[in-house]
DNA sequence: CGGAGGGTTGAGATTCATCAACGCGTGTGG
DNA sequence: CCACACGCGTTGATGAATCTCAACCCTCCG
């Protein structure tokens, strides 16, 4: 039984996850066999700190997120917040012991759930299964390196500034106008501050050029982002060595 | 030609490198022979932001360290620090595009270094290699996490206290002694906090049970420790669930 | 002997978290 | 239909924690 179908209808097409990115169908198919769809209502908790991980998660519609917890104060660190399309647990499936991290729905969500055993089966079997494993860990190590640059040794301005940009740039830097994907406070903890200090630092943006009206981020001309630049950024962006982008702290 | 020969007899028996980890003779052979053994002084900057990766660094001896550097302050926040048998830039290889981070030896070095395609290369031909590079991976990925949690809710002094834990466990929990593997500073920045503060986080230590004399570290009893455990440290760690460790926060 | 680098200690400044109050929109139940 | 509670976001006042800057000690090494 083909569980693709039982996906909304546009859902491959539109999201096009990068778990599945380049599979053949009989490899999909074969994956998508033994894998089951959930619905789950908002604030469930899928995953905890200490579990035996079983699954994969691949969101369908609604938000998950990922966070390590503090046992003693309660208090969370965010680690991933996921949209559809997003995976999780990848990366703790193949590093062997329990899950250091917790996951919860934020949002009445929708999610596809690869058993760890196929998992690591077709791994083995699949190259490029394999390849788009790797390929996905990376960039979650990727991004964790970025949220400990920030929090080392970025301001919160520069904090939410960076971010913005990595959210124009792929609303395509021609849009003037993107939109906060989450709620503010989670947004906040992601980046490792209060939703106090987030709130501030917004109103800081707007003298740099960046409206705010509600989830709504308007920039009055496409580089008032570029002062938050590296080299990572830079080498996304179809405008950087065009001359264009000067304000760049690369140059 | 057979590179392993050129190294320090002892190396591939005493290190043991995850990288090579339950690969077959002819599979080792072949990744080793497009490999160069490279010699590097103090300072040296192997890597930096921006750059295309070439090789996969694996530590012979020596001391190197990745990092992100801010442009406009120039400040360093350290991702890792890597011994002998430690690799680098594994991650970066296959996430695609520029290098996020510098690499830089922190002592004379010696370096295996290997060249990208042939890492590529073999990791489609051989499925082990893979699992090694993705168990190497997720392992960078899951310390990164600690980083994030360790800077948005722990204090110093936890952080201190979750670092020599682990420094503790892989001692042998049965060993009151340890030795920092990097100097102060290094430590410091990695946990995200100034040498000064690292200092004074010292000396709070000793008021549980720690004592600091230079590197060495002395531990009153093998349960100083035990109030900085978590789930993953628990997982490795023999004494946990004997009834023994009651200082855990976990019960 | 003198200099350099790492580590420690102290005093002061700064920044961000905390606590509290309030506005606003939404959903609910009387 | 209104009253109310609730969650989220914002704003202001306060305080604590850590960074900064400076001085000093120590060891190592030329």
């Amino acid at each position: 039984m083909n569980f693709l179908m039982r996906l909304p209808e546009n859902f491959k097409e539109h999201q096009n996850p990068q778990l599945f990115e380049k599979l053949k169908e009989s490899s999909l198919e074969k994956l998508l066999q033994h894998s089951v769809i959930q619905d789950y209502e908002s604030g469930r908790l899928l995953v905890q700190q200490g579990d035996k991980p079983e699954y994969i998660y691949l969101v369908i519609s609604g938000v998950l997120k990922t966070f390590r917890i503090d046992a003693e104060e309660g208090r969370e660190a965010t680690i991933r917040m996921l949209q559809s399309g997003d995976t999780c647990m990848e990366a703790v499936l193949f590093m062997g012991g329990p899950s250091p991290i917790n996951v919860q729905t934020v949002n009445q969500s929708k999610v596809l759930q690869l058993p760890e055993r196929i998992v690591k089966q077709h791994a083995l079997d699949d190259a490029q299964f394999a390849m788009n494993l790797l390929r996905i860990v990376t960039r979650h190590y990727k991004n964790a390196m970025h949220q400990i640059e920030a929090m080392n040794i970025k301001s919160p301005l520069q904090r939410v500034g960076y971010y913005f940009l990595l959210k124009h740039l792929d609303a395509g830097h021609d849009n003037l106008e993107f939109e906060l994907p989450f709620q503010k406070q989670m947004i906040a903890n992601y980046l490792g501050m209060t939703p106090e200090t987030f709130s501030r630092t917004l109103k800081q943006m707007k003298g740099l050029g960046i409206e705010i009206e509600g989830e709504k981020i308007k920039m009055r001309d496409a580089f008032s982002l570029c002062h938050f630049c590296d080299s990572d950024t830079a080498s996304i962006c179809d405008n950087h060595d065009k001359g264009s982008c000067k304000a760049c702290p690369l140059h």
